[in-house]
DNA sequence: GTCGATGTTATCAA
DNA sequence: TTTGATAACATCGA
């Protein structure tokens, strides 16, 4: 979320306001929602009203009422270039803008998306189900929620968007390890404390990784190719087998719901 | 050459 | 209802 709330403030400030010329479509496999046809014929002549996100979903709303979700999923790029630049392998959307710039849609693995909605975009079957913006979360909201739950692991569930939404596998990491908490924890186990403890990480963690532009782990870059600083600052997250930083152990990664987890068996219990 | 890993999530089976 | 595996895909490093 803190690499896309990132892109949000850097293409709402250069594209709001502005024409959508025209689109070159080189690869469709983005294009979840629509044909190439449609697409353009819906996209191309209209204005640029608005930007926003909710969770990891870019939302550009349009003059026509239609709006475009942008999910980038692992490595989706979307960069603000003058024309002339040349055109990098992985690019498959070209948006030709009225300030003579582009605004190109980039992804190696191809697993991100550019879809078409048309009305309130909160109501689009992507948005629908999500559950809060996990920067708005209330701390008695967060106790709400989790007393919900009659059982599960802590870290799966902050990854779930339908639970909270914003929160991915970096960021559930370095909050748990805020938290002292361990990722294969029981939710029903988490004393009064962890849970204010847990809430607090959630929202230190992810300001600050906005404050620093994201992660730039692999392939992740701003709107004008540049690397987040946020990376410096795990204390976790890739970092297995180094010294905990409180505590000197080496950091722990496990298997966890497919995805890799890391903790210090130490600090987080 | 092979294997496993990579920031996400929809889908299907158990 | 919940969870766990898998797939979508390209690339890199061991």
């Amino acid at each position: 979320m803190p690499e896309v709330e990132t892109i949000k403030l850097q293409i709402k400030e250069e594209i709001k306001g502005k024409k959508i010329e025209s689109v070159k479509v080189i690869l469709d496999k983005p294009l979840k929602n629509t044909t190439t046809e449609e697409f353009k014929q819906r996209v191309e002549g209209t204005f640029v009203k608005d930007v926003k996100r909710r969770a990891k979903i870019l939302i550009i709303e349009l003059s026509t009422g239609d709006s475009l979700l942008i999910h980038l999923k692992l490595t989706g790029r979307l960069l603000y270039l003058k024309p002339e630049e040349p055109i990098e392998k992985h690019t498959h959307l070209v948006f030709n803008l009225s300030d003579g710039k582009q605004l190109r849609f980039w992804d190696l693995r191809q697993f991100g998306y550019v879809k078409i909605v048309s009305g309130k975009p909160e109501e689009a079957p992507e948005l629908r189900e999500l559950g809060p913006e996990a920067l708005e979360l209330g701390l008695d909201e967060f106790r709400r929620l989790l007393a919900g739950k009659r059982s599960g692991k802590i870290k799966p569930l902050l990854m779930n968007q339908n639970f909270i939404a914003g929160i991915g596998n970096i960021y559930s990491d370095e909050m748990l390890f805020y938290a002292g908490i361990q990722p294969t924890r029981d939710v029903t186990t988490l004393t009064d404390g962890e849970i204010v403890k847990l809430h607090e990480g959630i929202k230190k963690i992810l300001s600050a990784a906005v404050r620093y532009k994201g992660s730039s782990v692999d392939d992740y870059v701003d709107l004008y190719g540049e690397q987040g600083d946020f990376v410096m600052y795990h204390k976790v997250y890739r970092r297995t087998g180094k010294p905990c930083e409180k505590c000197g152990t080496p950091i722990k990664r496990i298997k966890l719901a497919g995805r890799s987890a890391h903790f210090c068996p130490k600090c987080q219990v």
